[in-house]
Order: structure tokens, then C-alpha cells, then sequence
DNA sequence: TAGATTGTTAATCGATTAACAATC
DNA sequence: TAGATTGTTAATCGATTAACAATC
């Protein structure tokens, strides 16, 4: 399986890649790019070997090309569609945050359990009522889901994303999700990297 | 040095603990705890081992000893102030999320360069130009700040808030940030969390 | 005592870094 | 050619898991 760090940096050698690329730049060493990207250039030969990019010695490699192995090893053939539950401050931040950013990620569909937000749109998406999840999610081809609730609610939201066929979750709520195998989720737990920051600032040198 | 998962996994079993209690429980075998963390129990028992609490064969571990513990741990004698720069979308959801939260983290000032904002209060937390962050971080005691501007503003705001003092950085700007030695900075990528998880759900059988 | 859980050490696993021959 | 960078292998490092004697 491919290990998840190496998804995150090559996520990150993409911006690096086309914020290169934008200052006109055609080749690039891997140091260049390491530095750029705050990691070792092992790393960043690593990573592109991994996935299957040719550098030259001593010449670098092609931006364009890289560019191109990169979206193709990180997206899909369609783009991948995410609904989100939960429209209080952070899911509306999560919107706001995406909206008309990612040619590649889309969020379609927003719920909550408020009918006033009902049928609202917020940063282009439209908002439903949860118990339409089922629907909404077939009708719009939606496989990934976002959880923006409080805690208590999480793990019941996370099991009716499932029943209606979302097979990836990213929790933003402060509560380990217990799914079945086969369900891919990331905990971004944001009480918990303040907490972690306090923490090393305090105790480290 | 401290591990960082090691601190990651201990707020969590925090939680767990403050849970148990609330149940109204007063002692919990490790395997309970590790099953309500998601993790091994043997992950438990070294977390345990390593901030210093002791359980007893056969009987667990006392939970009001381990809340103890782990608070001791964790947080310092005096709440950790932080700031936070850049109330759009993202800065006002973190607010909203701490406002009033946590006992031992605060959020006590916010900055941003529309003087707009300048003196509003957004979740119980006032908004200063960012012009006066030195000052101000002097005058509250800051010591930690969380970045929620664009990519573009983020390098230059953490210039600005490490010259203010600061020695702790959370990141949210989609930017890897390049800081002198002693400054501790945590990156959190939202954007890099949706598509990790949209990869995976893809890629995993 | 018998059975289960703890504290701790050893084994495994994976990720990071270093090293270097091949290449430009 | 000489010097620098690549692709790739080997060495290191750290974190996770397994194992088990000691304890309750």
C-alpha cells in the first residue's frame, strides 16, 4: 500500500511544482524543490521515482512533465466529489475554503439538520436536510464525505455517510470514528494540534 | 526528545478518560481505553508508562489519578495564550471553536490587516491591526499564534509574529513555512487532508 | 490458586537518511 | 574531462507490535 506520507508531500511538491512553473521556470533540481518544500532532497527523489518521473543528472527535472505525473497519479479521471454535514462555523469555513479552488475536488452537497439552512446555498453549495443524505448523495455521485458536527453527533453522521455509500471520510470532529474496514478516514482534530504546539513550545528547547 | 504522536495520542486518551468519568466510572482496563481510542492497548500501556502513571494488575488503572496525570502532562501552571491572524472564513471558525472551550488553551487576541475589523469582537476574542501584534502579544502575554491567511501572507505574518515574540506556530495556510531553529510550527493543510483521503478512497481495495 | 492485566523488554515494521555508482 | 545530480541500494532511526515475567 502507498505509505500516507508520501501522498502528502507529493500533494505538496504539486504547489511547489506549479508556483515554479508560474515564475517561468521549466527544470528543476530536486534540492531546489526540497528547499522549496522544507523536506531533504532524498525525499524529493523518492518520492518522484515513485511516482515513475525521469529527472536527467545534472539537469533536474522537467517541470511540465512533472506537473503532469503528478495530477495523474493524485486525481481522477472525473473529479472526486465530497458532500459535508454540518453548516456551523467550521463547515461554512471548509466551504469557503474550497470554493472555486480545486479543479479536482468538489464539494456538492452540503446537510444539516437545521431546516432554516435548508435549501440555502452557501459558497455555491446547497444545503439539504440530512434525512435526504441517501438521495442527494446517489443523485449527485458523491463517494466522499466531510463531518463538521460536534462530537456526539459524529459517529452517527460518519454511519448514515455510509449507508448511503460514502466510502472516505475526513472528521473534523474531536472523536475517534469507529468504521468498518474498507472505509477511509482522516481525524483532523484542530483542538489537538494547538494543544500539540503549547505543548513543544513549553517543553522544547 | 518527546515523540509527537506520543502527545497526539495522549490528549486523546484524555478524552476517553474525561468520557469514562462522566459515565461515572473510576477505574478502566487498558484494552477499554485503547478500544474507545481507536489504538492497541499496548500503545496504552507504553502512553501511561511514559507521563508516569501506574495501574494495578488485574484492576486497570484509576481514572481520576490518570486525569490528573495527563492534565499535569499536558498543560502548563498558567493557561497557553495564542493569537490568531487573518478573521476570514477559517480564523473565525477556529474562534468559534475554542471560544470558551478549553480550560487550559485561550485565544486572546486577533489580528488582521482590514481596519475594518479593527476593534470588533469576534467570539469573545477582540480584533487588533495587525500593526500593533507586537505590542499586544507583549501586553497579553502571548506566546503562540495560529496563521489563517492566504498562502501568499503566510510567510511574512509569521516573520511578524516571531519578531512580536511568538515561539509556537499552527499553520493553516497551504504553505510550508521556513522559520529559524527553536520556533515549533505544526502545518495544517486542510485542502491536503481532503484529497489524501479522496487518493486513498480511490487507490484502497 | 488460576486467570487476567500490568510494566517492560525484545522483535518487527516502516520511514528517513546516507551513500555511491551511473549519468549527464 | 571534471563536477554535479540522478536513481537506487544500504544503513539508520524511530515507532509499533508482540511477548512474557511480575503482579494482583
Amino acid at each position: 500500500m502507498t505509505p500516507q506520507k508520501t501522498i502528502e508531500r507529493i500533494s505538496l511538491y504539486r504547489r511547489v511544482v506549479s508556483d515554479l512553473l508560474a515564475k517561468g521556470k521549466n527544470r528543476a533540481y530536486s534540492h531546489e524543490i526540497a528547499k522549496l518544500a522544507g523536506v531533504k532532497s532524498s525525499q524529493v527523489r523518492h518520492g518522484f521515482m515513485f511516482i515513475g518521473t525521469n529527472g536527467k543528472a545534472n539537469s533536474g527535472y522537467d517541470l511540465r512533465e512533472l506537473q503532469g505525473r503528478i495530477e495523474g497519479f493524485l486525481t481522477a479521471d472525473k473529479p472526486d466529489s465530497y458532500c459535508i454535514v454540518g453548516i456551523g462555523n467550521l463547515g461554512r469555513a471548509v466551504l469557503a475554503f474550497f470554493h472555486a479552488r480545486h479543479k479536482n475536488l468538489e464539494i456538492k452537497a452540503a446537510f444539516d439538520k437545521d431546516p432554516a439552512l435548508k435549501n440555502r446555498v452557501f459558497h455555491g453549495c446547497r444545503c439539504y436536510s440530512i434525512d435526504d443524505a441517501k438521495e442527494v448523495i446517489r443523485k449527485e455521485g458523491i463517494s466522499l464525505g466531510i463531518i463538521a458536527v460536534p462530537a456526539e453527533q459524529a459517529q452517527a453522521v460518519a454511519q448514515i455517510l455510509i449507508e448511503a455509500g460514502i466510502r472516505g471520510i475526513v472528521n473534523f470532529a474531536p472523536v475517534p470514528l469507529k468504521l468498518g474496514q474498507g472505509i477511509v478516514v482522516e481525524n483532523v482534530d484542530l483542538a489537538m494540534y494547538l494543544e500539540k504546539v503549547a505543548f513543544f513550545t513549553r517543553n522544547v528547547s
